[in-house]
DNA sequence: ACTCATTATTGAGTCCAGTCAGTTTACGTC
DNA sequence: GACGTAAACTGACTGGACTCAATAATGAGT
């Protein structure tokens, strides 16, 4: 017998299969027609396993959105904190951190907005949702990391700028008034608020 | 037979005291047990009208929370107006306007973030959505008047900082993080994240 | 008083997320 | 390789929001 596996059991190997076939029919029935259209009883059958057991990897259909589009937020993250190391100015590093967040939730907007829902009214105690929390804390501290190396003069607690600017961004995706708004509009709107907080 | 009523027909005043009937059942049964613990049939039943007409008067629970609270919401704005026009310095007008809605909200947490919840993520061209909406509107404007009022020598529009206020509020009162702070610390946590909108 | 179009009401029925008692599978032990 | 048992899996079932075809009430016209 071939040295298949470095981790010791079958178990294991069958769980770690049964999840990745969870999030690739998850990840595929989602992006096609949204959230919203999609029952975990067609997911369950495309992944090909029963009712219940897709419960036992997600505990709710929200948590199943939170598992399959965590990494691309962390992903955008990673990309923004990149660009934003490039750029002068605060405001423009900041944005360069923004920017990324916004074009992944508005991929498509009714996941985008569903995913943000999650995240303030999901149940925080849950593995997916408390990975979600992490990205935006990991978000919040970037933007207090460039407000801080600015030396912004002490306006205020790095921190807590931060965190009003994650407020402006939430509010601003998941605001129905802002649903119809191309990704460029959105990303001004945001850009606006911010620069009120970012004082020249 | 006595004058009895003011509006023409007998069929406006069935709508509007059964429109009553499901306000009070409601009211009382979201109070005691809590939105999530409470089935649209026992308010059907309470406000004894059949299953279907229900949704006749609110097309889905969340909108018949909004019905609900929505009173008590325009209630608060109106006292913080009353109360920030005897306040001098911005910050402490601004708190004035938002100390009283965050208690309304606060009255029963789960029913707050419920309402919450509905405000953001909710069908806003039901009536009683956009009748909340109003309300944020209303508030918005209020702060936005104060600091007109107080010629904050044009740190940035006044519009756009109380929007930013409002988004303050709504995440501070929305996260699930902040569902266990008691009134006072979660008006504080507020404060002292408007204080930065708000030089001195 | 009667007709009839319009509007309001109704509860049996649909749909779907999520549960749980019963079954199967993996694996350590003798 | 048979046994025990713990972990994983399953799909019939439940609960609850919401729908809709059928029915009843209203009131305008005659």
């Amino acid at each position: 017998m071939p040295v298949t596996s470095q981790p010791p059991g079958r178990r294991e190997r069958n769980k770690q299969e049964k999840l990745d076939r969870i999030t690739a029919a998850a990840t595929e029935l989602f992006a096609e027609y949204g959230v919203e259209d999609v029952t975990t009883q067609q997911i369950a059958d495309k992944a090909d396993i029963g009712t219940g057991t897709l419960f036992l990897y997600a505990k709710t259909k929200g948590e199943l959105l939170l598992l399959v589009q965590n990494a691309n937020y962390a992903e955008a993250l990673q990309r923004g904190r990149a660009d934003a190391e490039t750029i002068r100015d605060a405001l423009g590093a900041v944005m360069a951190v923004v920017r990324p967040i916004v074009e992944c939730n508005r991929t498509q907007i009714d996941n985008g907005r569903f995913y943000l829902r999650e995240m303030v009214f999901g149940d925080p105690t849950e593995p997916h949702h408390s990975a979600a929390l992490s990205i935006v804390g990991q978000t919040e501290e970037a933007i207090a990391a460039i407000l801080d190396r600015d030396e912004l003069g002490g306006v205020g607690d790095a921190a807590t700028t931060a965190r009003i600017i994650s407020a402006i961004m939430f509010v601003s995706m998941a605001a129905s008034v802002n649903a119809g708004l191309e990704i460029e509009a959105l990303v001004q709107d945001i850009r606006t608020q911010i620069s009120l907080l970012i004082p020249r």
